[in-house]
DNA sequence: TCTGATTGATAAGAGTTGCTGATGCACAAG
DNA sequence: CTTGTGCATCAGCAACTCTTATCAATCAGA
């Protein structure tokens, strides 16, 4: 049964749309023998009549007009997707992006409207994940880029900048409104293997104050709201307060930590996908800042 | 492009859920190189790479990811359309049926949930028409089986009783009260080749009441509608009527038609193909009564 | 580092399939 | 009755696909 090609259904439909083997075979410019081989070779591995013939034409029987009623759609289905994937001109398919969240929140937006504008063909499936899963996949080669935060160097990684984002020390309106970090005020901060992590102890160290048992939550943006909702402070990328800040929830120290969070783009060192190397590419073009 | 099979595709689709060439091969019932043979063909067609050589083993591109994705639901689509096509047991297909309007409001029912029940793989189409083109249709083979009202009988056309329904005088209850039909009570029918308006005419006749301007409208359920608001009277199949007698909407004459109103199904008298005769055969036994 | 196992590519031969062009048969219209 | 139309069939030819056997590249483990 999976002996039959496309163009024995496309065959098909066509004799059902003209009505006569001779038209079908204009029509696919080819031979009326060749379009009776074709109904022959369908009838044969399907077991079961398609056309009735009668007088000197032929009709449709009921299990044909299903099967062609049933293929249509299928079928035109079926082309485009081959048409779309033959076609050369750009870049086309799907590109698997693994983020983390802060990447996802600051980068990829931007990112993906350039790439949807600019690369229709090209489809996005972005997971977020943690920096290790991230870099785990990439190299095993479940996903074709990575958007993170913080510097990786590993041998099989290519990395590009994409830029940096100010860092800032964001706490409630009524602890913040001192203006100065103090040993009382409870610190947040992500997980210990985030380079906002890394920033905060050192910023707490040159403010003189001591690191001590740091509330940890793995999601910055669940950590936006318990810190707005007072719980203490923490270092978070400005840009993903701005919300919060013009609506007075979260309010800014003067402290701030000198290091910005920086952005990087990763593939695999030996990657060849063109398509890949492309958006790689283009991603090394984006020039976050804020 | 066209010369791709559909186990072409089917063996992308192995690939990519197994991994590997020789798993798709055992997977295929195949070997390793007619695989190889395969893929290449594929590629070759779309002009495309769908895999990228990757160590000892091969990877999709994004592309052939794309492919692989639009393709896996329109080959489920296609395989069971093939299968269903292809299934022996009992009868399967579209069957395009013509009805009247009262034909289709007291015989159709019954039938349609006979095969829906009965013969699953049947699907009715049916079209609504009036009698002289239903006739038309079938003759021609646009429909492959009618059911109507009125004795017809064509060289053509083999025909089948189905059973008859009573006929009676109706009105709106106070017109009908007087339960005598009179010559002051205008008179509605359907159109002209209606078996109703000949038994309307001799019913007419035989009250010894004038066949004067005989109002008309050629459906039947608008028309119970006027009657029933009191614009006169008409003959209608009790069953039709059934709902607004019950409400008190319409209400019988005492004066009764003498002839029922007979159901046929007819079907081409060459016709041939299995399902259809079939559907016949059962028609023919429905028995109509009421 | 070396060996063995795994994976895909390639080549040659056999079998099959599909197309073409010519011809025959059935049916419909003039 | 003749002509035209439409499908089936046949023979020859070209193309394709499968299989078996072999090769090259890679990876895992001793």
């Amino acid at each position: 049964m999976h002996k039959l090609a496309i163009y024995h259904l496309e065959t098909l439909l066509w004799i059902a749309r003209l009505g006569t083997f001779r038209a079908a075979a204009e029509r696919l410019h080819t031979t009326q023998p060749a379009i009776s081989a074709r109904v022959r070779e369908i009838e044969g591995q399907l077991g079961v009549a398609i056309f009735r013939r009668e007088g000197r034409g032929v009709v449709l029987t009921a299990r044909g007009r299903q099967l062609v009623q049933d293929c249509e759609p299928l079928l035109a289905g079926l082309e485009s997707a081959l048409l779309e994937a033959g076609n050369h001109a750009g870049a086309a398919g799907i590109v698997r992006i693994a983020a983390g969240e802060i990447a996802a929140a600051t980068c990829l937006p931007q990112f993906a409207s350039a790439i949807g504008k600019d690369l229709p063909g090209v489809t996005l499936h972005i997971d977020l994940d943690l920096t290790a899963r991230m870099l785990q996949n990439v190299l095993a080669g479940t996903r074709d880029i990575a958007f993170l935060a913080g510097p990786v160097a590993s041998p099989g990684l290519r990395t590009a900048p994409i830029g940096a984002v100010d860092l800032t020390w964001l706490a409630s309106p009524s602890i913040a409104k001192e203006n100065r970090l103090h040993s009382d005020i409870p610190i947040w901060s992500v997980g210990e293997h985030s380079p906002i992590h890394r920033v905060t102890c050192e910023s707490l160290k040159a403010a003189g104050l001591p690191v001590r048992a740091i509330n940890t939550c793995n999601n910055v943006e669940a950590m936006l709201g318990i810190v707005a909702s007072g719980a203490g402070a923490a270092v978070f990328p400005k840009v993903m307060a701005r919300r919060l800040i013009e609506t007075g929830q979260l309010a800014e120290f003067h402290t701030r930590p000198k290091s910005q969070l920086r952005f990087e783009v990763a593939i695999r060192s030996n990657e060849t996908d063109p398509v890949v190397l492309e958006l790689f590419r283009r991603a090394a073009h984006l020039s976050v800042a804020g």
